[in-house]
RNA sequence: GGUGGGUUCGUAUAACGGUUAGUACUCAAGAUUUUCAUUCUUGCAAUAGGGGUUCGAUUCCCCUACCCACUACCA
C-alpha cells in the first residue's frame, strides 16, 4: 500500500525563520514536488509562553518570497486556511486551535497503560534536580524514580481521582519502558539504535494550559494529517525512539511515516551552531527577511540585503545537499528534479557568505536588463536622480558584470548620472601631469569633432587609430581622460562612457577639469 | 556527566574497496583590456590520530580525540 506523498513543515511561531528553517522548509517542499505529494504548513503554537506576535506572518511571507509555497495547511498556495471544511478535512493547521483534539488521545495513552498521571510540581522536581546534581548524580524521570514520585502509579486510586479533580497543574506523562532497545531507521542516517532506559518519562500534555507538548501533538498531527514523511531537523533525532514508541502506543505502526534528520547549519566562524546574532555579528544575513524584534533591535534579511530569492534558495539547496555533480546553480523545477533524499550529507554545513555572494552574482547576470533597471531605477529616485528608463538599462548592461547586487549599481555608475565634483587624489597623482593631459585634450577635442552619431564600436576604433597613430601611450592618455570624465582613473571604456554621456556633457565634464586642475 | 549523531583542502562538497583524491567559493600568479571590472589560464590547499579486516582502504570494524545535538510541564 503506497500513500499519496504528504509532508509538512511544522515551525514555532516564536520568532522569526531563520535560514536552517528556510532550508528544511525547502527541503520538504522539493520532496513533496518531486513525488507530486503535498507540502503542508503546520503551525505548533503549543507553547502560549513563547508565542511571538508576528512570527507566524513572518513565516509565510519568507516561504512565498522564496517561491515555495506550501500547498495546504495555514497558507494553502498563498490563501490562508482557518477553518475544517470538506476542501479541508485536514484543518485547523494551528496547533491552538486544534486543543481539543489532544486530550482524547493523552487519556487512551493512560488507559493502556502507556501513560500516566504525574503530579509534581515543576518546582518540586526542579529542586529534586538540582539536589541530585549537587551529589553529582543526574535527575531522570524514568523506571528508575517514578516510583518514588507522586504520580497515577504509586497513589492510591481515590487519591488520583481526587487530585484530577481538585488540582490543575498535573501531566501526563509517558511510561517509557525499562530496557529495551528501540531499532529505528532514518532516511538520511540509516539504521540507530537505543536502549529505552537512558530516556526518560516525557511530559505529553499539561492540565495547566490544557495543552499537548510537542511530542504528543506532532504525532497526532502527523497521524491525523497522513504525513507519510517527516524531514526535520537533527535536534529532533533524540527524542525519534519516544516518537516511535508513541506510534506503537496508539497502535499507529502501519501508518508510521518515514523519518529523515537533516543536520544542522553551523556558524561561519567559531563554534556551535549558527544563531541569530551571527549574521549582523559577521556581516550576512541569517534570516530570509527583515526581522525587528519586540526590543526594537533590527534582524537583516537576504532580501532586503539585495540577495535575489532564487540566489537564496539555490544556496540553500546546496548547502547539506549535492546532486552528485557539479552543477551549481539550479532553478527550483531543476532543484525537484534533482532532489533526493539520500543525496543529503549527514554532518552539519557551515554557512559561507562568500560564496552567497557568488550565487548572487551569478543570478543577477541572468536577470534581463529591463528587470534589473527597474530596480536599479528605485535606487535612483532614492538619490533624486530621474533618468530616461532606455537610457537605464542601457547602463545596465553595461555594468552588470561588474556587480554582485542592484545595490552596487550605483558605486559602479554613478558618474553616469552625474558629473564628478571631486577627482581621486592617488589617480590624479598618477596620471595627471602635463605630458599626458596636453594630449588628453587633444582627444578630447578628436572627440568633440568626431563626424555624426556617437557610436561606441566606430568611435572606439577611431579613438584607436588616432593615438596609437600619433604614437602617444593609450593608457595614459585614457586614464586622464577618464579622470576628467568620472574622477577616477577606473570605470568604464571611453568610448562606453563618451556614447552614455553625449557630447554636450563630455564637453562640459571636460571643461570642469581644466578649470578644477590645470 | 549521560545518550545519540558527525569528522575529506580555510569553506561547501565529489570519489557508494583500486583515482596523479575531483569540483566550486576564497586567496595568489599570469594572460587579455585604454584603467577598473569581466573573461581565460595556472597555482596554493584535505582524507583527525591509532589499531585492525583486506592483495588493496577516504570508503568496512574497533579505540582515542575533537565537533554537534539532546538531556524542560520549549519546540
Amino acid at each position: 500500500m503506497t500513500r499519496p506523498t504528504r509532508v509538512r513543515f511544522a515551525p514555532s511561531p516564536t520568532g522569526p525563520l531563520h535560514m536552517g528553517g528556510v532550508r528544511t522548509a525547502l527541503y520538504n517542499y522539493l520532496f513533496a514536488k518531486k513525488y507530486n505529494g503535498t507540502f503542508v504548513l503546520r503551525i505548533e503554537d503549543t507553547d502560549s509562553q513563547r508565542f511571538t506576535p508576528g512570527a507566524e506572518e513572518y513565516i509565510i511571507e519568507s516561504l512565498r518570497w522564496c517561491g515555495i509555497m506550501p500547498t495546504e495547511g495555514v497558507d494553502e498556495n498563498g490563501k490562508v486556511v482557518e477553518e475544517a471544511s470538506s476542501q479541508h478535512p485536514h484543518a485547523p493547521y494551528r496547533q491552538s486551535q486544534r486543543k481539543a483534539i489532544y486530550r482524547k488521545y493523552a487519556d487512551q495513552l493512560v488507559a493502556s497503560g502507556n501513560a500516566y498521571y504525574a503530579f509534581d510540581s515543576a518546582e518540586e522536581l526542579a529542586t529534586l534536580r538540582s539536589e541530585m546534581e549537587a551529589k553529582g548524580e543526574t535527575f531522570i524521570y524514568n523506571y528508575s524514580t517514578r516510583k518514588n514520585l507522586r504520580n497515577s502509579l504509586t497513589l492510591g486510586e481515590d487519591e488520583v481521582k481526587r487530585l484530577l479533580e481538585e488540582t490543575n497543574d498535573w501531566t501526563i506523562r509517558f511510561k517509557m519502558p525499562e530496557n529495551r532497545v528501540v531499532a529505528m531507521d532514518d532516511l538520511i542516517r540509516g539504521h540507530i539504535e537505543v536502549n529505552t532506559s537512558t530516556l526518560d518519562d516525557k511530559v505529553l500534555y499539561k492540565r495547566a494550559d490544557e495543552l499537548p507538548t510537542y511530542h504528543l501533538a506532532n504525532i497526532v498531527d502527523d497521524h491525523l494529517m497522513e504525513i507519510t514523511e517527516v524531514i526535520r531537523g537533527e535536534e529532533w533525532l533524540p527524542s525519534l525512539p519516544l516518537h516511535y514508541l508513541l506510534y506503537e502506543a496508539f497502535g499507529w505502526q502501519d501508518t508510521m511515516p518515514r523519518f529523515a534528520h537533516l543536520s544542522l547549519l553551523l556558524k561561519p566562524d567559531g563554534k556551535g551552531k549558527l544563531s541569530k546574532r551571527d549574521g549582523d555579528r559577521l556581516g550576512f544575513p541569517v534570516f530570509p527577511l527583515n526581522w525587528l524584534s519586540s526590543t526594537g533591535e533590527v534582524y537583516s534579511g537576504y532580501r532586503e540585503k539585495g540577495y535575489f530569492a532564487e540566489a537564496f534558495v539555490n544556496l540553500l539547496a546546496l548547502l547539506g545537499w549535492n546532486p552528485g555533480n557539479d552543477q551549481e546553480l539550479f532553478t527550483l523545477e531543476e532543484l525537484t528534479q534533482a532532489f533526493s533524499l539520500d543525496r543529503v550529507v549527514m554532518h552539519g554545513a557551515r554557512f559561507n557568505p562568500d560564496k552567497a555572494k557568488w550565487f548572487n552574482k551569478e543570478y543577477l547576470r541572468k536577470h534581463s536588463d529591463e528587470s534589473l533597471a527597474k530596480d536599479f531605477e528605485a535606487i535612483l529616485e532614492e538619490k533624486g536622480i530621474k533618468a530616461d528608463f532606455d537610457y537605464v538599462v542601457k547602463v545596465v548592461s553595461l555594468i552588470k558584470e561588474r556587480a554582485t547586487f542592484v545595490a552596487d549599481f550605483w558605486d559602479i555608475a554613478w558618474y553616469l548620472f552625474k558629473a564628478p565634483c571631486e577627482y581621486v587624489e592617488k589617480d590624479v597623482a598618477k596620471f595627471w601631469k602635463e605630458e599626458n593631459y596636453t594630449l588628453a585634450f587633444k582627444v578630447a577635442d578628436f572627440i568633440a569633432a568626431f563626424p555624426g552619431e556617437l557610436e561606441k564600436e566606430a568611435l572606439e576604433s577611431a579613438l584607436e587609430e588616432y593615438i596609437r597613430g600619433n604614437e602617444w601611450p593609450m593608457g595614459k592618455v585614457m586614464n586622464c581622460l577618464r579622470l576628467a570624465l568620472v574622477g577616477s582613473s577606473s570605470g568604464l571604456g571611453i568610448a562606453d562612457i563618451v556614447c552614455l554621456l553625449g557630447k554636450d556633457e563630455f564637453e562640459r565634464r571636460v571643461a570642469a577639469i581644466k578649470t578644477a586642475l590645470c
